[in-house]
This record gives C-alpha cells, sequence and structure tokens, in this order.
DNA sequence: TCCCATTAGTTGCATTCGCAACCAATGATC
DNA sequence: GATCATTGGTTGCGAATGCAACTAATGGGA
C-alpha cells in the first residue's frame, strides 16, 4: 500500500507542509523558494560570497546564480566582485530587502508555528528528534554513494 | 539563522532522502516520480480509476493525465473507459509493468531500509510518531485555508 | 427534452529545473 | 612565468511543472 511506505508519507507530508508556506512568500511575495532561502541567509549576516551561500542554502550554483540574478533584478540584494577571489561574487542585503525578508519571515513562521502549535509538545520533540536522525542517516548513506 | 528553521530542515531533509530514491527509479529505470506512483499503486491492484488514482497519489488531474500517459507508451499500464461513467478511465498494469515495479520496489526499499536501519529504534518510533503528527497538523491548518 | 452547471481529462503556454557544456580566474607544477 | 588541471559562475537546451483554457460527459432542473 502506497500510503503505507514510508519514503511516500515523507514526501507528501514534507510537501504539504511546504506549500503552506510557499503560498505566503510565492503568491503574496512573488519570491521563488531559492530566492526566499538566499534572502533569509543574506538578511542576516552582513555579506556572503556566492560560494558560502550555496553551502548554506543547499542549492547547487546554478540554482545560485539563478536566484541571485532575480534578487538582484529586484533591487533585493547587490553585490560586488571581492578582492581576494574574483571568481566569485561578495552578496549583501539591500535596505529593501531587509525590509521585505522581515515582512515576509514574519507571515511565514505564523504559519509554520500554527501549524507546529497544533502537534502536543510530545509530538514536536519526536519530530524534532527523528527529523534530525533522518538527516544524518541520509547523508551518511549519500556520503558512501 | 536558516539552517535552523524547522521548514527549511524538514524539505531539505526530504529532499536529501527523496534523492536517494529518484537515483534509482529515475536514473536507472527511466521513471518520473509520478509515474513511479501510478504504477506502485496499480502494481498492487486489480484497476483503479483515473479518479482513485489522484486522491491515492496526492497528484492533480494534469500529473495523473502525463504520467499516465508516459507509462502507456512503454506499455506499463493500460486502459479502457469504465461503463458507468465515460469520462473516466480504468487503468491496470500489464505483466510488464508489475515485473517492472518488483524490480525497482526491491531497490527503491533496500536503499529505503539502508537509511532507516542506521537509525536507532527509539529514532525510528519518534520519527514516525513526528511524522504522523506533521501530516494532521498540516492538514488542520490548509483546511482552514 | 433541452439547458446548463458541474466534473473529468487533455492541451497550450510560460516558467522553472536539471544537466552538461562553456567561459573566466586561480593556483600548482615544471 | 608558462602550462594546465581545478574551481566558480553562467548559459543553453530539453524535460518537467503549474496554471488556465478548452473539450467531453454527466446529471439536475425548467
Amino acid at each position: 500500500m502506497l500510503q503505507d511506505f514510508f519514503p511516500y508519507r515523507l514526501a507528501v507530508t514534507s510537501a504539504a507542509f511546504s506549500r503552506l508556506l510557499v503560498d505566503v512568500y510565492q503568491r503574496r511575495f512573488g519570491l521563488g523558494r531559492d530566492e526566499w532561502r538566499l534572502l533569509y541567509l543574506l538578511a542576516n549576516v552582513e555579506a556572503e560570497t556566492s560560494l558560502d551561500l550555496g553551502r548554506n542554502t543547499s542549492l547547487d550554483k546554478v540554482q545560485v546564480s539563478r536566484a541571485a540574478d532575480r534578487l538582484l533584478r529586484k533591487g533585493l540584494i547587490e553585490r560586488r566582485t571581492p578582492e581576494l577571489d574574483r571568481r566569485l561574487w561578495l552578496y549583501s542585503c539591500t535596505p529593501k530587502g531587509r525590509a521585505m525578508f522581515n515582512e515576509v519571515h514574519t507571515l511565514v513562521d505564523q504559519r509554520s508555528e500554527a501549524v507546529l502549535q497544533r502537534m502536543t509538545r510530545e509530538d514536536r520533540t519526536a519530530l524534532e528528534r527523528g527529523l534530525t536522525a533522518l538527516r544524518q542517516a541520509t547523508e551518511s548513506v549519500a556520503a558512501g554513494l
């Protein structure tokens, strides 16, 4: 039975939860998932290179490049070439970007909390624990190819 | 910090886990995610209408239509018009489809179990519990729009 | 019986995605 | 310090996705 298959339940649950948040940052603010992630990172830091940006968002270089391009065109971030390595970009958030981040973050966090608060404290603890363990186990298997 | 944001961790973990399985059914068998879901359902049942197929796979009608189309062209499933309602299709799995399902399922299940077996029994129980609670909470919030 | 609102499925289009090829800068080696 | 493998970023292209329009079948009233 597909409905009992763990990978299916994980994917469906994760997608359903995600959809609630996408409704906020995508439909209401026109931000894609990747843009939202970059903005999240840059809003909370002075500046960061494209390289670190990729590492810290689980996005590959193509995704970073394209999402950053969209954010640039919207005036939410800016970039300059760092002196040390001219292959990279050093990105930072504009005031406009920070303002939008704060607005979006408030609403996204509300939605997310609305879901989590419908769970018991014990269920939340269990989810937290299970998720952390799953991430480690997944990384471990993926590392061994 | 993005890395501590629950929605981010859920999405990243789920995607990483998923990728391990996609490597199997996509790269090695040329099946898309939607095709794999339909095949999973149809391999374990006599026949099912397009309508039920959608309900039981969390796919919308467009996804069902297109994935079914691909499976038909590959000869893995077949369909006929049910007498009761000629708007629908009644799908069923061909022997070739069942054979491929069994092969893929074995490998996918191995991968999935390889991950889960690296977790302690307690972590697995916690994950199971947390995931079920999260799904219910998510559905509950989504239902209230 | 004839509308017509509803439901199911398909198709078109614009956007996004993933992959591979490509270009630019770096740095190790000779 | 010239060569070239490596690393970082961008671009192109084919496939997939999401959304809305469209077609076909159903079913409930005037």
